[in-house]
Parts: C-alpha cells; structure tokens; sequence
DNA sequence: CGGGCGTTTGAATCAAATCAATTGGAGTGG
DNA sequence: CCACTCCAATTGATTTGATTCAAACGCCCG
C-alpha cells in the first residue's frame, strides 16, 4: 500500500525522470513517503472527478504561450517543464521549474490570458482541465477546492523562496541550492534523488539563476572538485549526489563568513 | 460615478500616502480607474458579505509572523506591508510588497503555517477573514471565489516579475523599475503617483532589490543627476517622478548596448 | 546642543561577467 | 569506421559592476 505511489509514478516515463525500485533511493523518509502518496491521490482524485483531457508532449512541445487566452488549467502527471516569463523589451527569463503533481496556468486566472510561455522539457503527459468546469465541480467536491488552493499557495511560497536564493546567496551556494531543490522534488514524488540528468543547458540554468553559463560551469566544477557532487563517467548532464545533506552544507560554508588563518 | 472609488480609496489614510483630490494625479488614465475601482468594489463585496473583523496597525506592527498557525487571510484596507521571510540559517529577505486591495496569507494554506512575516510599515487598517469562513461564503457566492483566485493568480505574476527584475536588470535599472512599480501601484488604487514618500530605509529597498543599500543610494543619485526623479527640498524620503515614462525610458537605456562613440 | 540613525559619497576590493580559446560528445554523411 | 560539423561545456585571462570599508553629512528628537 505504501508504494502504490511510487509504482504509479513511473508511468509514463521513458527515458526521462527513471524511479528506482529499491526503497533506499524512493522516498526515503516518512514526509517524502507522505509527500509522495498526496501527489498520487490527487492526481486519482481530479481523474476520478473531471476526467481531464490528456495531453501527450516531447521536449520543446509548448503547452502554452503568453498572450494566449486562458481556459485551462493543467496538472502535469510526467514530464518535466519550464515557465519561461518574456518582458516587453525582449529579456527572457525562466521563472519556475514544474514537475509531476505540479499545476500549470494560474498566472492566466487573473488577467483572462498567459503571462509566460510553458515549454515541456521532456516527455511527459498533462492533464488539461477547463477552469470553468474545475470551479463548478470545487462547488460540489470541497476536497477540491482545497486542493486547487494549496497548489496555489505552494507555488506562492515557492516564488518566494526563489527569490530568497537569488537576493541571499552567491553563485556558487545558488547553484549547491539548485541541485538540492531538484533532488528534493524528486524525492517528494518517489523517485530516485541520488542521481539526477539534468534536462537544462548551462546557460538555461544559468538564466533561472540569475547568472551566466560559465559562472554555472565554474559552481558546478567547484561542487565536483569538493565532492559534493559527481559527474557520470560520460558526459556531464547526469549528476551523482551521495549526500543530499552535503549540498545544504556546501551552501553554509558560502555563506559563512571568511575563516581567520593565523 | 467615475470618482467614487477614487473618493473611498482616501478613507482610513492619515498621513499615509496621500490621495490628490486633482483629477490629473489620480487614475490618469481608463486602466487605473477600472483597477481602482475594482479594488473599491472588491473591498465593498467582502464587507457586505463577511462583514471582516477590522484590525488598525502602525508602522513596525507585525499582521502574522513565520511559524505561527494559518487561519486567517487578511485583505489590506490601507496602509502599506512587506513581506519578509526567514530562512533556517537565519538570512532575512523582503520578498513582496502590498498595498491597499491586496491579500496576505495565501502562503499559509498549504502548510497551515505561515511561511513569512508580515509587517506594516505605516498606519493602516486590515480586515481578517477566517479562511473557512472565507471557504464557505465562496460556495454561495461564486464572485468572491473568482475575486480569491484573482488575487492569488496576480500575486503569482507578480512574483515572477520580481525574480525577473532581480535576474535581469543591472542595479541602477532594478531601482527604477522599483519607484514604477511602486507609482504604478498608486495609480491604479487612485492615489497621486508624481509624488512617493517612500517608507523604507535603503537597506530595506536593497533588501528587497538584492543589493546593498550603497548601490540604492547611488542608484537614486543618479537617477536625480539624471532628472528621472527629483528629491524633495528637505530630506531624501520623498520622491518626485514627474513622468512615469522616464523611468522605463530609464531601464531601456541601461539594458541598451554601450554607444559606440566614433 | 548633541547623540543617533539613515544617507551619501569616495576608494579599495572582490565576485561575477565578459572575452576568448579549447575540449568533448552527439550526430551526419561519405 | 572515420572525418567532419555543430553545439554544449570547460577553463583561463581580463574587465567591470557591485560590495566593502570608511568617512562625512543631514535630519530628527530628546
């Protein structure tokens, strides 16, 4: 019963995000586990109710664009996306990373239309769901509503805590802190978090960043040559992390003030 | 009919900032009355309704504090807020701004806890409204559902401009953009916006603007050196914008290529 | 008037960006 | 299979924008 979660959360993937079978590597502690089975019921719930339409997308697929009209909400069951906010003046800017059991399209709600491009980065699979009908069927189901919203409100915090690491912190515990973030979410939905491929370039995690693409080099580098992280063999987009733990030290360390040698 | 919610938005503002009885300050154009006069409508619909608890707060006086137990949203009647998070090691960063007409809380309803503290930075009045009460009333009255969802879906949008600002825009450019979105604000909620007395230090603005207060300093003088804005004879709290324009007239220069001067 | 706090401004320093060269894989086609 | 191109990534040298350190100023208030 308790790995119900994890088994489902494989489905749907190729090559993409792999979920492991040992339970040393999915959702290794109570809160993950926990973590783990919400995304699953809700996702069975919201299939079970609005029966949404899916939506099969490849790396590079646009689930929407700003500017257009807003009608849908999305979940995403698989995959792995980008919200990618575009200014008037042409800067560009990855404002948020979405993975499964994460919603799409609330920045649509309040103005009737996107404000940013959604760009899938994998293969995945999205659940589409008018927001009319969403609403109407929170009337009859609360258990709903209270979904919707805190879906709503962990995006909100969320946002915050990227801008915490973007103001607070140098490249260097920006990107440690980056990795962390991705291995979390990973280990909430039940998937293997000790080695992570990530499906980004330099220069995109850079932009999230706020920095370049050599600066990530270099942090990245540094977090190898420190052994906080290793590289596959072959190649460097798959990254080994023994010890979660490791990065949230890494990130003190910077943070730390100058040790005085004498 | 045009001017009433202009008129409300002046109601329980002391010395606050300071609504213009002139037509040429206030909601200059179609867009900021409408805004305005949603936010009026809004505030009228939740107190007929939920008839909110009224609460009266001075500068310094925290709404909510990190850790403490969701129950209440809390709609800002007047007044003007920051949002300040704390992370575990203990760094400290303004992550949002609020003013009249908006919400605080949506961070507390995943978590049943806060995630941030809100603190007042000058005499206003807020409305609390239990969020199950809050919940209740929105399945008889589907428009304050829609109102919530707005409120939330902007904050959202808002959010991703922030990390915007901050990750693309050289200092000088993330303060002007700054004093915009601050006069834009009082536009749209009916308020003078040639003239902004800014409530917060150097370091709070450099806090938020992930800079140190020096950089914000210079940044302002320059901005005065460069007649984009003007200070008031006595002291440096007040600011003159007399052409919004020039401010983002202002980002585009330091975003534009260096002259090539020949 | 004097103390305290917020602000400004200059000079020195530093972290990150820029510029530039090289390496390394993935993919293509002969 | 190898030669080739293309693009991502790394690494080094240099520049630059912002921070840090320091000093002075201005305003408010007891």
């Amino acid at each position: 019963m308790l790995n119900t979660a994890v088994q489902s959360a494989v489905l749907n993937h190729r090559h993409a995000v792999t979920a492991h079978p040992s339970a040393a590597f999915c959702a290794d502690n109570d809160a993950d586990q926990r973590a783990s089975r919400n995304i699953a019921d809700t996702l069975k719930l919201l299939d079970n109710v609005l029966a949404p339409q899916r939506r099969v997308v490849h790396a590079g697929d646009l689930i929407y664009r700003a500017g257009e009209r807003f009608a849908n909400l999305c979940i995403l069951n698989s995959g792995f996306f980008k919200i990618v906010t575009l200014s008037t003046d042409g800067r560009e800017q990855v404002v948020s990373l979405k993975f499964r059991g994460d919603w799409l399209g609330f920045d649509g709600i309040a103005s009737g239309a996107f404000s940013c491009d959604a760009v899938a980065m994998d293969t995945g699979d999205v659940w589409m769901i008018r927001y009319d009908k969403l609403l109407a069927a929170c009337v009859a189901c609360p258990a709903l509503l209270t979904i919707l919203h805190e879906a709503m409100s962990r995006e909100i915090a969320r946002d915050r805590d990227s801008l915490m690491s973007v103001c607070t912190l140098p490249a260097d515990a920006r990107v440690a802190e980056f990795l962390r973030y991705w291995a979390d979410s990973l280990s909430k939905r039940g998937l293997r978090s000790d080695q992570i491929t990530l499906r980004m370039t330099r220069a995109e995690i850079g932009n999230y960043l706020g920095m370049t693409l050599e600066t990530v080099s270099r942090a990245l580098s540094k977090l190898a040559r420190d052994k906080v992280i290793a590289f596959a063999e072959k190649g460097r987009r798959d990254i080994r992390i023994s010890n979660v733990g490791a990065l949230g030290a890494f990130v003190q360390r910077c943070l730390a003030p100058a040790p005085v040698l004498q």
